[in-house]
DNA sequence: AACACGGGGCG
DNA sequence: CGCCCAGTGTT
């Protein structure tokens, strides 16, 4: 559901709105009059198919990787009419590369919906834009307002991120209960006389000053009453639920053991745990079965010939934020060093903890060995 | 509510 | 590498 359309007319007579919201809208509005030079060729105009166009492709696109291809589009098809009887593969090839390409196919069944139903001309209605193919709520919010100047307010990942900065809101903005308060305080802060030129604003806003990463703060002409800078918390809002696991990563740490010292190595690429270190790792793309006959094929491989398997240990996990470790501890005392492992650091045992670990190495050590090393009073907790 | 969908820029 | 981008559709 969109919010009600705004009824912010950025002056004392909303009746509802803080003085805060007012202040956020008018010096947004300012900034956007005095300072905002960012061009685009969509920006400006009304013409609801190139609205559109420009909105699809868009879609969690940069402005600076779908310019070109806006422009070709454009070219080749100057109107909705156009575009609507070119043929699938044709224009998928003028979309190619740019990614997400259900955009592409849902884009050219909006064109021909538009030109059998509404006679080639975009209905001029939130809901009607809503049902066309490939246009949710942020979409028709933009075509609304800047084609027909409807009060509907855009919500993107510029506003949102603006909005909690600004107002302080730590409600994670990818929830339904967050995508709704972000939504309704938007609808709010909407200048109703101008949508269009309110959203262009809060976009360009989020874009060139209230960015991602490092947000000009020292420059931002709302920084007086930005919540978020008064608290210092600007770098961890917006803040986001999902923290979506790409992946699981399958290690297998061999404890090598020579004459009361364990071989480690340092972790130098450009990968987790930077310079932390670990135990000579081996990883493998799915789970691995590290069962004696496997591990002790798997050191003769190596080369090692003579050794003593002492521990299998259970399955350790560490959740990281994007990523989920499973790792297997094998302890094995060798009876020389072998020439893959002449190079690596060989610690004793009792320095061990002077050493940075990953959680996972350390919980093994605290707790994962049998045979306790640390002496009877066991490693500090 | 969770997930798939792409490719590129940036620190 | 991790994070993010003028989000939407499906399950």
């Amino acid at each position: 559901m969109q919010e009600a359309p705004g009824t912010n007319k950025s002056s004392a007579r909303g009746s509802k709105t803080i003085p805060n919201e007012l202040y956020f809208t008018r010096k947004l509005l300012e900034w956007h009059h005095r300072d905002n030079r960012r061009e685009m060729p969509w920006k400006g105009i009304h013409d609801p198919y190139k609205i559109w166009l420009s909105e699809i492709i868009l879609q969690q696109t940069r402005v600076s990787q779908g310019l070109s291809y806006y422009l070709r589009l454009l070219a080749a098809y100057p109107s909705i009419e156009k575009l609507a009887t070119a043929s699938d593969a044709e224009v998928m090839k003028l979309w190619e590369g740019l990614g997400y390409y259900t955009r592409c196919r849902n884009m050219l069944r909006t064109a021909r919906i538009v030109m059998t139903n509404y006679k080639g001309q975009f209905p001029a209605s939130f809901e009607k834009l809503l049902e066309l193919p490939g246009i949710g709520p942020y979409t028709a919010a933009a075509i609304a307002s800047f084609a027909f100047r409807l009060p509907y307010a855009v919500v993107d990942g510029n506003v949102s991120r603006v909005l909690s900065r600004f107002f302080g809101i730590e409600t994670p903005i990818d929830t339904t209960n967050g995508k709704q308060l972000f939504a309704q305080l938007a609808g709010r802060l909407l200048d109703s006389r101008e949508p269009g030129v309110y959203n262009q604003a809060i976009m360009d806003f989020g874009a060139t000053v209230c960015m991602p990463q490092q947000p000009i703060c020292g420059l931002c002409p709302l920084g007086k009453k930005c919540t978020a800078r008064q608290n210092g918390v600007v770098h961890r809002l917006p803040v986001k639920e999902k923290a979506v696991m790409k992946k699981i990563r399958w290690l297998a740490y061999f404890v090598f053991e020579y004459q009361g010292k364990w071989c480690v190595q340092e972790r130098t690429d450009k990968d987790i745990w930077q310079n932390l270190f670990e135990f000579y790792a081996v990883e493998t793309e799915g789970a691995m079965e590290w069962t004696q006959p496997v591990i002790v094929e798997w050191l003769q491989q190596q080369g090692i010939r003579r050794f003593q398997l002492n521990h299998i240990s259970a399955l350790y996990t560490q959740l990281l934020t994007h990523r989920e470790i499973r790792a297997v501890f094998i302890r094995v005392k060798l009876s020389g060093i072998p020439h893959f492992l002449k190079n690596h650091r060989w610690i004793a045992v009792q320095k061990m903890k002077t050493l940075p670990f990953p959680r996972v190495i350390n919980r093994w050590l605290d707790e994962g060995f049998e045979q306790p090393i640390w002496g009877k009073a066991g490693p500090a907790k």
